[in-house]
DNA sequence: TGTATCTTGTTATTGTATTACACTTGAGGG
DNA sequence: CCCTCAAGTGTAATACAATAACAAGATACA
């Protein structure tokens, strides 16, 4: 649990970005954003599954992965291809796309959106995604 | 099944890779190369447990994990994080993290070796590792 | 011969994700 | 008001991806 402040601010863009896209920022799909941006790197998805259900009637798994596929295409939230894991998006509706920098160490995600156009493309390419995922220690983990 | 002769080619080329380094393409090994190689496009781990055990030793999984994690750790293939799925390396022995370009239609995949230093790092951040996986419609396929 | 290392075999299990179908809810139109 | 349609969710079962743990053969070499 890191500032509540914070969170509470990401969530409220959250609510102002879906209603700009007229899409619906559910219960469920809310609890999930914010377990992501409680965390402190990607979390698994069934590790949301396992927060998701200390209580009674237990979230299966196609209840986080629904809400994972919403946040993702929303650009809400990223998942780290590598990892089997998934990150809160923290920029607005940025253009370009993720690039993540996972510290090995720690964890944490630091968040990057590329408009670059690449060199060096095959000839006649024509790109409609990337993925970008960058392993290395962040600056806080190389004083150890 | 394509042309037999840049596979036998690209075999010996494997061979002759591992001598250089002091390890050993065994059968199993090579056999998974061989189907690697053979592909159109990147290939589940399991479709190649499937192709390795039409006889009766039925090959189990970890087999074909162990040859994949040969194969990925001496270069002579990539793993596709994105599709969960394995591809063989075309180059020799580059220097520089593999750059992936997939095509969307026809699951071909061209490959790059980035040398490039990266701009926009976070401050600091002490590269290590990086996946890139680029996606699209290659050359072939924008005919239709 | 002994022993150390690398490779493979085998069984079981864990982890990740999807399919398929039933049910509810809310909005808009007749 | 009722109908219906679409979006979201519940639920059970299953498929797909990867690893753990331990046994056993193979090779090299002191």
């Amino acid at each position: 649990m890191t500032l509540h402040s914070d969170l509470t601010h990401s969530l409220a863009e959250a609510e102002a970005l879906c209603a700009r896209k007229g899409v619906s920022l559910t219960p469920i799909r809310k609890r999930v954003l914010e377990l992501l941006l409680d965390a402190d790197g990607p979390v698994k998805a069934y590790d949301l599954l396992a927060q998701l259900k200390p209580g009674a009637g237990a979230a299966q798994p196609p209840t986080v992965y629904r809400a994972l596929d919403f946040l993702v295409s929303t650009g809400l939230a990223h998942k780290v291809e590598s990892l089997n894991a998934y990150t809160a998006c923290i920029h607005g509706e940025e253009a370009g796309g993720p690039v993540l920098f996972i510290c090995e160490k720690c964890g944490a995600v630091q968040e990057q959106h590329a408009h670059a156009k690449l060199k060096d493309m095959p000839e006649g390419f024509q790109l409609t995604r990337s993925v970008v995922e960058h392993y290395g220690l962040c600056a806080n983990c190389q004083a150890a």
